[in-house]
DNA sequence: CACAGTCGGTCTGGTCATCGAACCATACCC
DNA sequence: GGGTATGGTTCGATGACCAGACCGACTGTG
């Protein structure tokens, strides 16, 4: 399904906030970069998408500001998410729960995500129930529940254990 | 620019909730039923999209039971929110703060939510800082603020003074 | 140095969505 | 009957998306 990308004659932010993020793919990128996948090689293995489309979003969101484009080696390349991406994991997270909410799955949750403080599971709002706050995705942990339905890719396999926002898939464990 | 509708292979609640609400146009349709623009006609004037697209959307709306579609005379339907729709009140709220965030007017704020029953302008989460409470929309009044960029068409007019959201925009004034 | 493999893309051809404009059926008003 | 409002559908052209083939730069291996 495409989806287009310009609200020209719309005078409201949420057309302005539609024209980052409302792309098709965006969001799906955005919150894997949010989970620490990186890479090009692993957005693809994770996402199924095709290489040309993957290519133009990243170059779109590199434009909009939503990634930091870095080589970690000669010719190869990175994608790190900045702080307007940051700023937008509150409503990430609640249209994750909202999904969650309306089409759940039988065994439970797909996804947990806690307060890592706190190691209390955040509610619907992104709110720790246990401090109070609403924590920063630096300080949030996500693992797969009892309804995630298990995918063959690798990097889907890194996502199954505990591990913070933002730690790069490619590093080591869940890191305390 | 199109957007796609189906993420087969993902297994995230994320996915799933993009396949509602994710396609192109899908998010401003339901801000403007949340506004109070319920009849094919006024969306029309209101978010200049081709009849086509617009007829397809609020199809799809309707069967992922986003909008209920009911008639208010012979052969004349109008489109209300469903109780699910009204959940992602929240959500739709924080991407539009995003927006105003991240593409700011240079006047202000281009629209302006307040609790009703306090009078008090809405946080970036959506919450009431005077009484604490995250409004639901029956309670939240909306109103053009001083980044507006004013439209010619008729709905656009009836935007501008404080009104309550839910309240169909062909019915009277502010209503307290 | 030749060779294979990985990575991050680009190119191509076919399909599908969107766009803008024209058309249409019903109901109401005079 | 003629005119208008409403809620669509149909059409042709443009553009987005998709899957798969291709490619250039670099790395490690012998």
């Amino acid at each position: 399904m495409p989806l287009g990308k310009d609200y020209r004659d719309q005078p409201c932010s949420l057309a302005r906030a539609l024209e980052d993020v409302g792309e098709r793919w965006t969001l799906l990128i955005l919150r894997d970069v949010l989970f620490g996948i990186t890479r090009f090689s692993d957005l693809r293995a994770h996402l199924d998408i095709p290489r040309a489309v993957l290519a133009d979003r990243l170059a779109a969101m590199v434009a909009a500001d939503l990634l930091d484009r870095r080589p970690y080696a000669a010719g190869r390349e990175e994608y790190h998410p900045t702080a307007k991406a940051l700023d937008l994991w509150p409503v990430l997270h609640g249209l994750l729960e909202w999904g969650e909410r309306h089409h759940p799955a039988g065994a439970g949750r797909r996804r947990v995500f806690r307060h890592l403080p706190c190691h209390t599971p955040l509610d619907a709002r992104g709110g720790c129930p246990e401090c109070g706050t609403t924590p920063p995705p630096s300080e949030v942990e996500h693992l797969a529940g009892p309804g995630h339905t298990p995918r063959a890719d690798h990097v889907s396999a890194r996502l199954r254990e505990p591990r913070p926002l933002l730690r790069p898939v490619r590093d080591a464990g869940p890191g305390h």
